[in-house]
DNA sequence: AGTAATGGTGACATTTAGGTAACCAGCTCC
DNA sequence: GGAGCTGGTTACCTAAATGTCACCATTACT
């Protein structure tokens, strides 16, 4: 009984059992995907601010291509992370939006996000 | 002042201004990065079991080449995540284990591992 | 008719992550 | 001296992620 600071913190539910063990360490590749890659925090951060059309997210998530962001936002779709609608306008135009189901993820992100500028400052101030 | 979930969650801290936001966004691509990859969680879960030898990593973390592993440990040794000691036995061994400062990091994995349970079930359940 | 904006898609090239297998030094056992 | 263990490293190769650029249909304006 004396495996250390995962028990002992109570942060791994789950002890020496290998499935238990898999299915959580599947569980987070499967949120590292979902955030993961080169843009998706960039545009659910650009989206935070409100919906956006395509052409709009295009220029405010600097760098991204065409092809590139339409497949993320697909994808994020399909994750049920962002609503899509099409407005009968002419010409056609198509909006984007989180979704209420999002928000669950926004404390997630924000871990992360503080997590990561502490261990920016303990990096740089290692000698 | 209309922009919607973020704020109104109050889990972005920071409102418009973009360098702010760049900053926060690094900073989430650095967590991402030091949990990121195909093998990080499993070293981390195998060491939250107690210290393991070179050796014995090679065999719990089922998958992982010698290359990949000594090169994720070193990575990770850079990050302070963990210790890494050489025992002067005979032959000679070497210990790795998390680190006190790798504690920090356990409650966001737990909530990667959190997150990705639930969202596993939401999609599996969406006709 | 020509130009520009909408929201994309497809073929191809490049970059990065990861995998394979051979090799090495130091030591021990036989 | 040969075989086997330790903890690695190296060169090379494949697979996945990302980037580039050309292209498309629809509508509107001039």
């Amino acid at each position: 009984m004396d495996h250390s600071i995962i028990d002992s913190k109570a942060c791994f539910t789950t002890p020496h059992d290998a499935q238990a063990c898999n299915k959580r360490i599947m569980a987070i590749h499967d949120t590292l995907y979902v955030l993961g890659g080169k843009w998706k925090i960039s545009i659910i951060t650009s989206l935070g601010f409100g919906k956006k059309r395509y052409s709009e997210l295009l220029r405010e998530v600097k760098g991204i291509s065409g092809k590139v962001l339409s497949r993320e936002l697909k994808e994020m779709e399909t994750n049920l992370l962002i609503k899509r609608t099409v407005l009968d306008t002419q010409p056609i135009a198509v909006e984007y939006e989180l979704s209420e189901y999002c928000e669950n993820l926004l404390p997630v992100i924000y871990n992360l996000a503080e997590w990561g500028t502490e261990h920016r400052k303990k990096i740089v101030s290692v000698p």
